[in-house]
DNA sequence: AACCAACTGGGTACAGTGTTCGCAATATCT
DNA sequence: AGATATTGCGAACACTGTACCCAGTTGGTT
């Protein structure tokens, strides 16, 4: 049997139809996430959202690793139908903003980015896209993986930051003005040590941590520093 | 009860002195995680390294994610001694490269990446290193920030992929070159459909994915891109 | 038409998880 | 001395992934 999903057959010729598909378990497994938080994700809930046997799940997939490969390839079938224009800049912006787009609507995706690239068809088919982006500029196959990998490390990392702030709200009820505020009571303590001058005035002065749309617009500043380094070598 | 562990007094004055510490618990918590994995670590597993029950922990800490927390700030202490040069690009490669190779050292950090800064006091004092650097520059500390918050979006993000390609390492007992071998049986389905030119064209030339010391090359590449994205504005 | 191999569905069982509750022992403060 | 706060910790609860069975169903071959 091989370890890699897509390379299984989905299901043999001979004995009964099975009831289900990879897709609906894959689609159950995404409704669960998006709904409860990926923890929630069970063979048994999955199970019990398909009414199904728990371990009937086993014969549509061999782990549960495989369950979220599958997951993570159907979400990025979401990002089929993106037409880009063929000026570099742009088209490298759009990708971006619709990777950090696609994560924030499922904020379990990056939790799973199991470094090893995601083989599923979606997942290729974004590949594929990606790549285009340096169609006409002449450039070797390996600088074109470089910039790509630069640029989708910023919007991994930036959106696991975003993440994880939302999944601390959800878990300890605090939203993030709640939190800044409960913060206030211990910043007296950081600011009274006199050990912390610089972040003593970043607490005082900074403002971009309190405005409501701080994540989009350090998203954006990000992606344009980011951007502009790319453009030094294009 | 204060939901933030560091505004909580370590112990009472009154009743027996506790056995152990704070900084016990974290650092039995890393040393299971840097040999099993951060899945290994379970309230159980710190006890049983501490010789201790498993629900006294609950003397020390109100949550596993406590744990966590006191795990996290303990690493960064590993950064103490860290000395700047006074110039700001040097600087932030130094800072870059630092936080990369502690990741590395403990794969486990960014996966609880809160997001929510950790407020330990081994994070406040690299938080304050990490300001330093813009000290002569005359930027105001929204600058600083985005700055600051660009540069960790980038080696948050590197150092993630990294590890994901580790780990899948660890769980499925295939190593990168192994891993490229088995993706090569599957290679002729991806070029033959005829579907990915792109693709295909980077299967076929692209080197970098094949070299030893690929992650070392992508990240040192990356990180000159993101830096000079951020001198354009300095 | 008969038969067998291949396949599906699903129950049981096992070894683990975080955390709440209650209680006895102990140290400090009044 | 007595009240009070604090510690250590066992028992219990509701979960988890999945290995191992076995019965029932279907397609292909004879």
């Amino acid at each position: 049997m091989h370890p890699v999903i897509w390379m299984r057959p989905e299901h043999g010729t001979r004995g009964p139809k099975p009831t289900h598909s990879r897709r609906d378990v894959a689609v159950a497994g995404i409704r669960i996430a998006d709904q409860a938080g990926i923890d929630a994700v069970s063979m048994r809930r999955i199970a019990a959202e398909l009414g199904t046997g728990t371990t009937s799940l086993y014969r549509y997939v061999s782990k549960k690793d495989d369950v979220l490969e599958l997951m993570g390839d159907e979400v990025m079938g979401e990002l089929r139908g993106t037409v880009l224009t063929g000026e570099w800049r742009a088209d490298l912006s759009t990708i971006a903003r619709l990777l950090r787009e696609t994560a924030l609507r499922h904020p379990w995706l990056p939790s799973l980015a199991s470094g090893r690239a995601n083989l599923g068809p979606n997942s290729l088919w974004w590949s594929e896209l990606s790549l285009s982006v340096f169609d006409g500029l002449d450039l070797s196959t390996d600088e074109m993986l470089a910039n790509l990998d630069t640029l989708s490390a910023f919007v991994l990392g930036h959106v696991q930051a975003e993440l994880g702030d939302r999944a601390a709200e959800l878990r300890s009820g605090l939203t993030h003005e709640q939190w800044m505020e409960r913060q206030g009571e211990y910043g007296p303590t950081i600011v009274n040590s006199g050990r912390y001058p610089r972040l003593t005035r970043v607490i005082v002065e900074a403002e971009s941590p309190h405005r409501a749309d701080r994540q989009d617009r350090r998203f954006a500043v990000g992606l344009d520093r980011v951007l502009d380094g790319l453009a030094v070598h294009l």
